[in-house]
DNA sequence: TCTCGTATAATTGTATACAATCCGAATAAT
DNA sequence: ATTATTCGGATTGTATACAATTATACGAGA
């Protein structure tokens, strides 16, 4: 159970390569970095105060998960994520959740299935008392803990990926976010689902959770944030 | 368009990273390097001729695809493939291929189109020559061309690096393959769907077109070759 | 003026040197 | 005999030096 985190356990925070990445992560998702600027080794590794090696090698990494282009003998150029991007994630979200929340019926182990419920209960008590950072923790973790329950590496990882892709996103748009409750709410249904082992129900129900997401995010200003590319 | 492939030109066949990269993915999927063994930065430099440096980016990058876990100050060991992990790819893939093709079916250009009859036309010919190399590049590359055709970056991405993981595996099922006409036709009729704009039947038909490589590949001895470990 | 070629600067690719960390064996203390 | 402790070797982490490549600017020739 526990050599299922292959990747995001990387999180080498105490190297300085894992910080380097990690910032640049960040930056890049935030916007500081904006789309096909190019960044430098030298550069990066000055204003952080690191030698070229760590910065690199977190350039490497960053090149896997798709935010960086690494042309050879030339430079590293930030790739970003638009508009349309944001949508086909969650259009693969969405099947790739009904996926998981299917074998998570059969696979979910109890102690799983407390630790769902028990989020849903505390999720309930901090959207009473307006606490939007608790909200927003408890909902990823819903998620992490759907993952889990699959046994599925594969689809753990993919699904982590993704998840951890859109997060940033999210988090521009969670200020007005009035979905909190309603989010919740399906969360439970997609638990009673895999509790009482309806599997095509749950599929049915996180698909649905994954549309409703996106719709939301939209309805709150995705667009105008990134610029609709979806014609380009 | 060009701008579409992210990740897998790094396939930088002339930097020496690359080329590390390359052979040690190579060999821990066919099995070279078992599953827990520690890799080595000076060994495989040594056994490559190639100094520390572009075999540290390699594992970096190998780590990233989940074939290797680096353990932060104490080495990087092996996570290979299990039959279970393969099983799983193909669920996964048969649900994005699927939406692949849906997609495809709006957004493939007449080139694409073209191009993928001709590939159809061509592996007909191959297989009654009985060019199996030729047989099993065309297959791959009627893959690609779907997932270059339903123009999403995101989609592309995904479903091209879960092809280029079972494509080691595939290799050692392929020398009794006896779907290459079982396969191609199954292409055809997927081409159909798209031209036909039928979507939902073009889904459908992907759909069942991983589920058929993937029970081919079980009764073809993938098990024999990986073990069993789906009960771990 | 335009084009081609060369030189030079900037940047990445690779190798090596040095520092920090981890692991185990040998030794000392109880 | 068993447990601590310290030391040494091995390995990874980081920095720096050097090589290869690319882009740019400048000038010569048409």
């Amino acid at each position: 159970m526990a050599s299922y985190d292959i990747k995001h356990d990387v999180n080498d925070k105490y190297s300085l390569r894992g910080r380097v990445f990690q910032k640049l992560r960040e930056d890049i998702l935030s916007g500081k970095y904006k789309e096909h600027e190019e960044l430098k080794e030298v550069a990066i590794g000055e204003e952080l105060g690191v030698s070229r090696t760590p910065v690199r090698e977190a350039f490497r990494q960053l090149e896997l998960e798709g935010l960086l282009q690494i042309v050879p003998n030339k430079g590293a150029y930030v790739t970003g994520i638009t508009a349309k991007d944001v949508k086909d994630i969650y259009m693969i979200r969405s099947l790739l959740e009904g996926l998981c929340a299917r074998l998570a019926t059969e696979k979910i182990t109890k102690e799983q299935m407390e630790e769902m419920e028990e989020n849903i209960y505390l999720a309930e008590f901090h959207e009473d008392k307006g606490h939007l950072d608790q909200i927003a923790e408890l909902d990823n973790r819903f998620h992490d803990i759907l993952y889990e329950a699959c046994d599925s590496k594969m689809l753990e990882h993919t699904l982590k990926d993704f998840h951890q892709y859109v997060l940033r996103v999210r988090q521009r748009t969670l200020a007005t976010n009035t979905r909190g409750r309603a989010s919740n709410e399906e969360h439970r249904q997609i638990m009673e689902a895999i509790k009482e082992k309806d599997a095509d129900r749950a599929e049915k129900l996180a698909n649905q959770h994954m549309v409703n997401a996106y719709d939301n995010m939209v309805k709150n200003g995705l667009k105008e944030i990134y610029g609709d590319e979806s014609t380009s």
